[in-house]
DNA sequence: CAGGCGAAGATTGTATAAAGTTTCGCCTGT
DNA sequence: ACAGGCGAAACTTTATACAATCTTCGCCTG
């Protein structure tokens, strides 16, 4: 028997170039490199990644899909401005969806598992000691990432691979003080209590992470869209 | 004060040609007239809607990432099969979402919004009562899509659309018996407790509802995986 | 000098054409 | 008669060209 019924020869996920685009500017945004509002222009990325428009475009459509770019008729790509609506629903979207993710990785945890999690935290710490930000706010992105494809649950990975694009930024636009990071221990509180396989533990712990990284934020509660201009200039 | 900021003069959601394809391929595959693993050739769509591949192509994108198309490097499009842990995933999903849904869908509550649940509810009886199988699996959809726009949640209403959409396909594959319709009178029974705001029984309903539905299917344990074609040749 | 009109420039939306890949029929050799 | 390989057709993929739209800047008018 073979190990793959269908052949699938090399492209394991991104082999191709619209791939590799939409990975770029994802790791762009992710990273704060590229802000809220910034104009993404076809033919600018079309350069830099030496693609035809058409990749161009079709990478920008599944970014859009993903929450983080948003294309305006006749008018073109810009990185996504969440409003503060937006945030709350994202947050709460997480606290529902992650304890239950934890609670399967709990299931799914092995030594191989284990390595994972202790060398991404281990990176996590280098990062912050470092004082590189960007890749803090990258790496804080991907432990929850990691955990998810720890749980093996393909349809929670991909809500969530959303869910925290869309945190990205929303933590970039929305955060009171310029917090260094968000609970790197936190993390390792997590994942000690998926070592200890305790579900109880592991849920409880992540949903205060969660809270605690929303009580971060600055989300006023009127409908407040697009007004950010008069908010920054009326400070 | 302009109630929108932004014009957005027309384009409420669907005026542009490649919605109307999507919208017009995503209705063929829910109503089940378009079966798993027909192939979705862009010439013909293309033909049928009067619009160049181009447009074709932007909307089958979309759909992939809907998950009910699957487009295979080289090959072309075709309707998504998901595979029994694909299914097993998607209804551990839409059980986890779907009671919060409707405890948000009680918040909610209005008189608007219970003329519309129970016109629905009328329509349903009716295709029912027609012997209308593709008008019953359609509406049986749309009724919790329903809920979950009322529920006012936009990030759990794109999930949710996506989860509807893939269970359409798995209760086509998979049911056991030829269901004639999954309870209609449980979605009378949900809206009655949103009616009564009875959070606690609408979130018990809308589970075991969920619950009774994947009772109904024949997934079978192991990881299968596109063994389809033996799966049936050695029946 | 403020405000509005208009043309030029730039950018996106759409269609069409060229290039590469896969598939399937058919033919040849054993 | 059958296995294996060659070749053409059909399709997808990618690139380029055209058309429509919006933005911007200058200029004119009040």
């Amino acid at each position: 028997m073979a190990a793959k019924t269908r052949p699938k020869p090399d492209t394991p996920d991104a082999s191709d170039r619209v791939s590799r685009i939409r990975e770029g500017v994802t790791a762009a945004i992710l990273e704060h490199r590229l802000l809220p509002g910034t104009k993404l222009g076809e033919d600018e990325i079309g350069e830099i990644y030496g693609a035809s428009r058409t990749l161009v475009r079709t990478a920008l459509q599944q970014l859009v899909h993903e929450g983080i770019v948003s294309i305006e008729k006749n008018r073109g790509a810009f990185v996504a401005r969440p409003t503060p609506a937006d945030a709350r629903e994202v947050f709460e979207a997480r606290r529902l969806i992650e304890p239950t993710i934890v609670d399967h990785a709990c299931d799914a945890v092995s030594p191989a598992w284990l390595d994972r999690l202790r060398r991404h935290l281990a990176e996590e710490r280098e990062a912050e000691l470092r004082g590189d930000a960007r890749a803090s706010v990258r790496l804080s992105g991907e432990f929850h990432r990691l955990v998810a494809e720890m749980s093996g649950h393909s349809i929670y990975l991909g809500f969530l691979k959303e869910l925290i694009a869309r945190s990205s930024l929303i933590i970039l636009l929305y955060r009171r003080h310029d917090t260094p990071a968000c609970g790197t221990d936190h993390h390792a509180g997590i994942v000690a209590a998926i070592r200890k396989r305790d579900k109880a533990a592991a849920r409880e712990q992540m949903l205060s992470h969660l809270t605690e990284i929303e009580a971060e934020l600055f989300l006023k509660d009127p409908a407040a869209d697009e007004m950010r201009l008069a908010d920054v200039l009326g400070a």
